[in-house]
This record gives structure tokens, C-alpha cells and sequence, in this order.
DNA sequence: TAAAAGAGGACTAAAATAGTCCTATAACAG
DNA sequence: CTGTTATAGGACTATTTTAGTCCTCTTTTA
């Protein structure tokens, strides 16, 4: 099991990119697909959500393409996740509130709720700056 | 994303069923199944992969059923989760070595790494006994 | 030796993931 | 004011994973 499905791995690598590629440049879909090696129209999507999400945002036409919306320091891998994959859980119920019958229910889904917690905190902790740059290498 | 599938939770109830049902009792499939919820044919299958995890036993034949190999409180999530679903991974190349291509390839794992550790650890910390009692109350 | 129980493989159904395609709309250059 | 370049967005399809069923076989013991 992936907690990353592709489309968000997309996500990170064209947002890696963009933070590499430093400052407000405008980048086109073309260019991103092949920084990312996603096929062009399934990044398009992605891209869309991310927009929706208002981690970056796209312009049409000539000299149109996609650029931050938000510092790259601030755009957390969580926020990401979110706004391509939706929703991170550790169970389902976590995200609906079905699956629960009386008897496990909730000593099964309270005990699970602090590594919930936990994950989703690991994921806010690191941000699109974080993964742009080389963390192994001494500072 | 649910980290947990179904066959994984089917698994825990069982597991925290046969906890809470104490000691070494043997637990005929027919039981779990009517405590878990599960259809029986289904759990079946899940119970035979913690059994060749080494985290049941089985035993076939009238009398026969699950109990306990290892003790509850040495069976960590983790180890339930991987004997069940297969590996846990944040992304796609934690698994298998694909996936990687030269550009992005180690910049995002290398950071994602420490995300992907934390996560099992987060997984190894939790056991069978305390997902059976309920740690909001006080001790 | 028959009934009760799990083992194990082959199969099917449903849902999620990954991707395509087609038409529409926006921006700008000439 | 029109053609070209670019994204928007919906409908569609393909693939893979998850979930579950079914049937036959072996083990155990009353
Ligand atoms: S809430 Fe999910 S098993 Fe209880
Ligand atoms: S190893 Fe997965 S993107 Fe580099």
C-alpha cells in the first residue's frame, strides 16, 4: 500500500520542479510534463486540483501556464495530498463515519486516532521547500 | 487513502477480540466471524496470512481454530498490517526500486524517507493489547 | 468413519486508480 | 478581428487493486 498515489507524486515532482527552477517564472503544462514524466492531459488534472486548492494558480492562453499561489516554504506535502489525492486516514472510518458496529467500534478507532494524528502531523511538517532541497547534506 | 484495508481491519478485530476473550482460548473461525463482522470465507484468507506470519495458529478439524503464537502485547500493528496487505510504503519506490528517474528521483525520496521511517515506527509502536484497552481512561 | 473444522486454489464482482479524448474558453500576437 | 497557443472541464475507457465467493481437499476427533 502507497499513502502517495501517482497523480500526487505528479504533484510533488512538478512542485519540486517549479522550486528548483526558482522565483515566479510561469510554467507551461508541456514544460512540467516533461519535468515530471506524466502524460500531459493526466497532469493537466492534477494541476487543476492543485489550482482548486489554491496552491498554484494557471492562466490561459499565449504565455499562460502555472505558477505558486503560495511560497513553496509554505505548501506543506499534507496540503498536497489533500488537494489531489483527498482525504488521509489511517482507517475508514476516519474519514466517514461508517464501519463502526458497537462492539470494536471505538476501542479499535480511539486507540487508532493518535497515530492518525500523528501521520497527519508527519505530513504537515514537511513542506515542497523541504523536498527541494537536499536534507542529507550538511547544512 | 485508507493506510487500513478491509482485510487488515478484520484482522485487528479479530486479533483485539481474541485479546479481550482472554488467555488461550481457540477461537473457531465461526466465532471471528460474527465478532469481526467479517464474511467468514473472507476471513478465512486474512487469518491464514497471520498464521503464516507466525502471528496465529490454527488448528483444523473439530475443536479446531485460531489462537494466539505470539503474545498479544508483542504484536505490533505494523507487523499485522504487513502480514496482511503487504509492505506499507509512503510512496511507490519505498516498495519496489522504480519508479525513479534521474532527475527528481532522489531529491523527493531522500526526504521523504524520514517520513516513511517515522510512519512504521508510528505502526511498530502500537501493539494488539493496547489497541484492546480503551487509553483515553485514566489509568 | 462421518461430521466438523481449516487449507488452498480458481474464480468473480466492485471500486479505485490511471489515463484518454473531445469540445470549449481564454489570452495574446499580428 | 482572427488565428494560434494555451488551459478548463466533462465524458469516457482501461487497468489494477480490493473484496469477496465457491469448490474441492485435508486434518482432527467424537
Ligand atoms: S470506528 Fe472503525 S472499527 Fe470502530
Ligand atoms: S525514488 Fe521515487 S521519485 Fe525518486
Amino acid at each position: 500500500m502507497e499513502l502517495i498515489k501517482r497523480n500526487t507524486d505528479y504533484a510533488l515532482r512538478a512542485l519540486v520542479h517549479m522550486a528548483e527552477a526558482d522565483n515566479d517564472r510561469i510554467h507551461p503544462m508541456g514544460e512540467l510534463a516533461a519535468a515530471t514524466g506524466a502524460p500531459e492531459t493526466f497532469l493537466r488534472k492534477v494541476v487543476q486540483k492543485l489550482d482548486a486548492a489554491g496552491v498554484v494558480a494557471t492562466r490561459r492562453g499565449r504565455g499562460g501556464g502555472v505558477c505558486f499561489q503560495k511560497d513553496p516554504d509554505a505548501i506543506t506535502v499534507l496540503e498536497v495530498v489533500e488537494a489531489v489525492q483527498g482525504p488521509v486516514a489511517i482507517n475508514k472510518c476516519f474519514i466517514a463515519n461508517r464501519e463502526c458496529d458497537d462492539r470494536f467500534a471505538c476501542l479499535i478507532r480511539s486507540n487508532l486516532g493518535g497515530i492518525q494524528n500523528d501521520l497527519l502531523e508527519l505530513l504537515r511538517a514537511a513542506t515542497v521547500t523541504n523536498l527541494a532541497r537536499d536534507t542529507r547534506l550538511p547544512a
